[in-house]
DNA sequence: GGGCTTTCGCTACGACCCGTAGCGTAATGC
DNA sequence: GCATTACGCTACGGGTCGTAGCGAAAGCCC
């Protein structure tokens, strides 16, 4: 073997020998969700990881390459729960859908991670590509189908023409507001707090106020 | 000695003995920063900052407890470089913080420096409160200037009764799109980009376009 | 100058984690 | 049964951690 991937692919076709255990990839990456929370980024060592997930320490080297690739997947896991219900107009589905990341950012083990793999990425290039390819990228689904009914409800111009640059705006104003408002401010996001974001997202600071 | 902390107050009046080096105070920061760049938050060691400040290990363990310590303060300088000129409308002053604030965060020992604070912040209370304090605290003030500016102008209403939640919601509405759009989404805040961040922070969505 | 206090640079230390290698064993496909 | 791969386990050299102890240097105060 030299793959240093998670098993995924279910014995990746025309492979012989001893397949990988599914179960042991969903061990680590509990595991690792768990040391998150006590220890923080810099406390965690892989070898305890190991040990949480009842698994040599071997096992986990074998599929991933270090800290940061195991944590980057461990986070993945978490924002895939993420889903937009319809809630009939623009602004209860962008408070919905602030509200809904902002739970998924307290719990400590999305916050931790998500710092500390950003800040690790900014000097390693193939981790940026991994966290656009497991988290960003996936994520943006999100607002393309916001926009898509508002839309159709006629709550905003249909820009057909030139959709792409907007979703990219609008997704970095809403994750950005909520993330530095939770992690580096620190304080929570509300109802009261997502309902007067929108306020500004949608009608700006001329209308809203200052 | 216990204290623990920067030279900072310059002998702290009364004491006796030799005073400490401010020049090592600054010579470590620096260190700090050259070596966050190079090395990344996790490849960074105190040993290292010692060796490239021309200092011994021990005069940087009797000054910070730890690398977060000294990484927030490492980074309070830099941020405290950020200013907000007149430009004559909030647009173009809110354009102009924008266009800043994301040259600051292109510095690498920036970037680097504010992700993996915040992240080891997120299990550290006391850290949090360093950074409230050394960054989030301080650069609050542009904001308020901002706002006062645009109220003189007539350009946002007046609501002197209730300023605060109001001051801290821009806040996180701008530091959290540049933050995000640099770190996370990593691309580029060039002029075209503050101008069309502008444009939905004072017109909103509704008007703005999706 | 003499004495007191604190910081300085230096060295050494035990403890821990790193990431890998080597071994024998277990679980698959042919 | 055989080849192949993953597994658990142990052991290893190398590096960093944070602290302690030392003598020397640099300030204050008399």
């Amino acid at each position: 073997m030299q793959s240093r991937t998670p098993a995924g692919g279910r014995t990746p076709a025309g492979r012989t020998g001893r397949p990988r255990s599914a179960a042991a990839d969903a061990a680590i990456l509990a595991a690792t969700r768990e040391a998150l929370v006590e220890l923080g980024w810099s406390g965690l060592t892989l070898g305890d990881v190991a040990l949480r997930a009842g698994v040599a320490k071997t096992t986990v080297y074998r599929r991933w390459q270090g800290k940061s690739e195991l944590v980057t997947d461990a986070l993945a896991t978490l924002f895939d729960e993420l889903v937009l219900p319809d809630r009939g107009s623009l602004r209860a589905d962008i408070e919905g859908v602030v509200l809904q990341f902002a739970r998924l950012l307290e719990q400590p083990a999305t916050k931790t991670a998500l710092m500390a793999v950003v800040a690790e990425a900014t000097h390693d290039e193939a981790l940026r590509g991994r966290i656009r390819e497991k988290i960003v990228g996936r994520q943006k689904r999100l607002v393309v189908e916001g926009r898509r009914r508002a839309q159709q409800r006629g709550e905003i111009p249909d820009d057909s023409t030139d959709p792409g640059p907007q979703i990219d705006l609008i997704f970095d104003v809403i994750a950005g507001a909520v993330v530095h408002r939770t992690l580096v401010s620190c304080e929570p996001v509300d109802t009261d707090w997502a309902a007067r974001f929108t306020t500004v997202l949608l009608d700006g600071l001329a209308v809203a106020g200052g």
